[in-house]
DNA sequence: TTAATTAAAGCGAGCGCTCACTCATTTTAC
DNA sequence: GTAAAATGAGTGAGCGCTCGCTTTAATTAA
């Protein structure tokens, strides 16, 4: 198909996005071979690397499409809430839901691109700008939370963030490895519980 | 060095095993060849086939060595300490200490394992089973601490448990991947304080 | 309307290389 | 002298990526 509208290039290259997702998660990405990729995606070797210039670089772009909007996306899907913390909580339920329930596969996606960036600085670099960016978008959320009186003043919004973003990562990561017994459920509930009685002491809270 | 003593390849199989882990943490488990672990080992490739029979076994025989113990080791150096928030303050203490100054290595470790659970199999269950043991005695305590009054009733002993070790190893990975600024002090501090506004609120913390 | 032309899209065998693992040979401790 | 330990060149499978060729859809000419 020669000659062919920019849309159509564009859907050609999510088609093989989303084989490689499917061969990632099935293999990790080492084990994934590009022709397994093209398989999948019903191309040849050759199209694909028309499309990407190495087998790297489709794991970045993927990392960039699934991660890169998150903060974004909280932001539009929150602001009309009112008071720091329901925002707080309703960002991490959906951060959570997104990688457990919604888009499991997202979830596993990224403790594959985990398990890459420690050996890979360039996907290592590109994980970590994603989630610096989440990180910063929570921080924000807990000092307007501060600003209002409506949180303790003493707590260190940026530590706070990194290891909600930091706990959420590890328990997809025992999750997504299959360990049996896991209630997710519970941990979320017992983490907003535990988050809230940190953030908002009685004397702030019964006000 | 023939009809030599059973001490003597003891030693041998841990040379091989401290040279394996500086190569895994150099290059990760994937890159990392059985040719840089003769090299580093002073050994042949030859040589240390005879004492692994697989790359793969090199990594599981670390991971027992370095984890297997651990749940044994933190009992021995609790086990004079008298209620269940000091005890489980001081193992989080400890582990944490553990992986993050005395053996940063270690922490460093784990996380190439992660990595390699999500693609192998046997890697995989051997992480698992490690980390559940290690589970299964964080929740002991907060169990005891239940049965003793000291801690709310309400608390799902294995759920807080699974958390803890999900967030160490979470945030272990930021920092292991070199993330700038992650005070880990601070998330240490903040982290006991939360369990512990969670577990024994004010009317059981001020009897 | 149809045929000829064109340029991009698609193909896949094959190249060059790496790597886990082997085995015939040599070395070594007793 | 001997049996175990150590050696390291060799093996063969597998992989990322290339490149010369074919196919196809749009464009142009008749």
């Amino acid at each position: 198909m020669p000659k062919v509208t920019p849309d159509h290039k564009e859907q050609r290259k999510q088609t093989i996005l989303d084989a490689a997702q499917s061969v990632f998660l099935g293999k990790g990405y080492q084990l994934a071979t590009v022709d397994d990729i093209a398989a999948r995606s019903g191309l040849s070797v050759g199209a694909l690397y028309r499309y990407f210039p190495t087998k790297s670089d489709i794991m970045l772009t993927l990392l960039e499409r699934k991660l890169g909007r998150a903060p974004e996306i909280l932001q539009r899907l929150t602001q009309d809430i009112a008071g720091a913390w329901p925002r707080l909580q309703r960002c991490i339920e959906i951060f959570v839901h997104a990688l457990h329930v919604r888009h499991p596969s997202t979830g596993r996606f990224l403790i594959v691109a985990w398990g890459e960036a420690i050996q890979d600085n360039t996907v290592r670099k590109g994980l970590q700008g994603r989630y610096a960016e989440l990180v910063d978008y929570l921080a924000s959320i807990i000092d307007e939370g501060i600003a209002a009186g409506e949180f303790l003043p003493g707590a260190e919004s940026w530590v706070i963030a990194s290891m909600l973003v930091g706990m959420a990562d590890g328990i997809t990561l025992y999750w997504s490895t299959g360990t049996p017994g896991m209630d997710l459920r519970a941990m979320r509930f017992t983490t907003l519980q535990m988050l809230r009685n940190y953030l908002t002491p009685l004397a702030i809270r019964e006000e």
